[in-house]
RNA sequence: GGGUCGGUGCCCGAGUGGUUAAUGGGGGCGGACUGUAAAUCCGCUGGCUCUGCCUACGUUGGUUCAAAUCCAACCCGGCCCA
C-alpha cells in the first residue's frame, strides 16, 4: 500500500482507521456509503460534534454519498451512557424537533458556502432515522442480535469495563445499544461508518453484523475526541466548554483566541483546512489564525475579522468605545423593575445566573460599567435611561450593551 | 429472594443530636501576574430586589426545645449468597 495514495481529506485528523490496509481499495470504490449517526437528546451542535460532521462533508466533497442517521428511536428510549442518571425520555414530538434542529445547524437551506453539509448537490445525503428499522425488530430478531455478542465483550469495552470495576450499576439494556448502532450499518449497507474514539466498540459491531447478515463489513474512520475549552476535558454542553455551531462571530472568537496552548494544533488540524506548515510559528498567532478562520468558517471573512478586531478594542479596556461597542450583544432593560440595585439589575438581566451570584461577581470586583468598576451591590439605578447605551463587562470577556 | 454496606452541595468526600448553608480536595467564577494563555498567588463558590428571610444532606413520616446526624417504612445502588 502507498500511502500517497490516500487523499489528505481522508487521513487529516484521522485518530484511527480499520482495518487499516483495506482504505486504499475502498477509495477506488463506486460512490461509498459513509455513516455517521446522531442522538437528536440535545438541541446545540457545537465544534466538538462538528469535526465529524466537516469529515462527513470532506467525502461529501469528493463523491460519496453521507448517509446520516438519526437515532430517534434511540433517542426515545433513552440513551443510557451517561453516567448514573437515568435520561428522562423523549417523546416523538421532541425527538422530532430536535432533529429539525440539528438539520437546521448542519446548514439545511442556508448559504452552502457556510453550511456544514452538502444538502443541495443530487445523491450525496441521506437523512434516515432508524426507527425506520427498529422499531419493528421483532423478539427473534432481537435475540438473534444479543446471541452475536458475549458478555465478556460487552465488559471489554472501556466505558463498562469502567463501570463495572468502579461498581457504577450497568442495565441490561445497555448492552442493547452497540447492538442496535451496529444493525443500522446493516440496514443501510453502509461501506465506512464515521465516529468519536469513544464509538470503535460500536463501529466494529457494526462490522460483526453485517458479517452475520452476509453483507461486506463496513470500514471504521474514527476521529479524535476534542477537547474542550478548558483543553483537558472533552467538549461537551454540560461541562460548559463548548462553543456553539450558531453562535455569534464576536463570542465564538473570543472563547477560541483564548484556549490553552496545548490544544490549539488540534483544533487547527481538525476544525479548519490550513496548511499548518504555512502558519506563523509564533504561538499566540497560531492561536488567532485558528480562531479567525474557524470564525471564517461559519460566518464568512467579513464578520470574522470584525469579530477579531472588536474583541483586541474591547479586551484592550476600550468598552465604552464607540466603534469597538457596535458590535457587543445587546441586552433588553424591559425586563427590569426599576429602581434597580446593582446586583439584582444583572440578574435580571441574564447577565449573572442568581442575584446571588450577581453579589459576588459586584464583591469580587469583576464588574464594570463603561469601563468603571462596579463596587457596591447595593448601588441603585433609577431608571432605564440611566443605563442604556452603556456597556456592562463582566470578567474579562462577557460585554453586554443596555438597550 | 436472603445477607451486608451505602445514598451529603457541580464532582469526590468529611461530619453521627445544637455557632452546620454544613471541614477538606477537585472543578468553576472573579482578582493580580501574563501572551486575552500556562504556572503561581489571593478571594468567592444554595436561593431571594439581601442589614433579613427561605430552601437544602435519597423519599416520606416520627422522636426531640433542637436532626444531615436517633427511629420506622419506602425508593435506589454496590458486594456476597441464591
Amino acid at each position: 500500500m502507498t500511502v500517497a495514495s490516500i487523499p489528505n481529506w481522508f487521513s487529516r485528523g484521522v485518530a484511527d482507521l480499520f482495518p487499516a490496509d483495506a482504505a486504499e481499495t475502498a477509495l477506488q470504490n463506486k460512490p461509498l456509503r459513509v455513516k455517521l449517526g446522531i442522538d437528536p437528546t440535545g438541541s446545540t451542535i457545537h465544534l466538538g460534534h462538528s469535526i465529524l460532521f466537516r469529515k462527513l462533508r470532506a467525502f461529501q466533497d469528493a463523491g460519496h454519498t453521507a448517509i446520516l442517521i438519526i437515532g430517534d428511536f434511540t433517542a426515545r428510549i433513552g440513551d443510557p451512557s451517561g453516567k448514573s442518571a437515568t435520561r428522562v425520555q423523549l417523546s416523538i414530538e421532541e425527538v422530532e424537533e430536535n432533529s429539525n434542529t440539528y438539520l437546521q445547524q448542519l446548514g439545511q437551506g442556508q448559504d452552502p458556502n457556510l453550511s456544514l453539509l452538502d444538502f443541495d448537490t443530487p445523491g450525496r445525503l441521506e437523512v434516515r432515522r432508524n426507527s425506520e428499522w427498529l422499531t419493528d425488530l421483532n423478539l427473534p430478531k432481537v435475540i438473534e442480535l444479543l446471541a452475536l455478542s458475549t458478555v465478556g465483550q460487552m465488559l471489554a469495552k472501556e466505558e463498562f469495563a469502567n463501570r463495572y470495576e468502579n461498581g457504577t450499576a450497568i442495565s441490561l439494556h445497555e448492552f442493547l445499544y452497540p447492538l442496535l448502532q451496529g444493525y443500522d450499518s446493516v440496514a443501510i449497507k453502509a461501506d465506512l461508518e464515521l465516529g468519536g474514539t469513544d464509538q470503535k466498540f460500536n463501529v466494529a459491531m457494526g462490522r460483526d453484523l453485517q458479517r452475520h447478515f452476509g453483507l461486506k463489513p463496513q470500514l471504521g474512520l474514527l476521529l479524535p475526541i476534542l477537547p474542550g475549552l478548558d483543553g483537558v476535558q472533552k467538549m461537551s454542553k454540560s461541562l460548559g466548554n463548548t462553543v456553539g455551531l450558531t453562535e455569534d462571530p464576536l463570542s465564538m472568537y473570543s472563547k477560541l483566541e483564548k484556549v490553552p496552548d496545548a490544544v490549539v494544533e488540534e483544533y487547527l488540524t481538525l476544525l479548519t483546512n490550513l496548511d499548518l506548515a504555512a502558519l506563523p510559528n509564533n504561538p499566540r498567532e497560531r492561536q488567532k489564525a485558528m480562531a479567525l478562520e474557524i470564525t471564517r468558517l461559519r460566518h464568512g471573512p467579513e464578520a470574522a475579522a470584525a469579530a477579531q478586531a472588536d474583541a483586541a478594542n474591547l479586551v484592550a479596556g476600550a468598552a465604552g468605545n464607540g466603534a469597538a461597542a457596535a458590535e457587543v450583544p445587546e441586552v433588553s432593560l424591559g425586563a427590569v423593575n426599576f429602581p434597580a440595585k446593582a446586583f439584582y439589575l444583572l440578574s435580571a438581566v441574564g447577565i449573572c445566573s442568581s442575584s446571588s451570584d450577581a453579589r459576588r461577581q459586584i464583591i469580587g470586583g469583576g464588574v464594570k460599567l463603561d469601563g468603571e468598576k462596579l463596587s457596591d451591590p447595593n448601588q441603585e439605578f433609577q431608571s432605564s435611561t440611566e443605563l442604556e447605551g452603556k456597556v456592562l463587562q463582566l470578567g474579562k470577556k462577557i460585554f453586554r450593551r443596555f438597550v
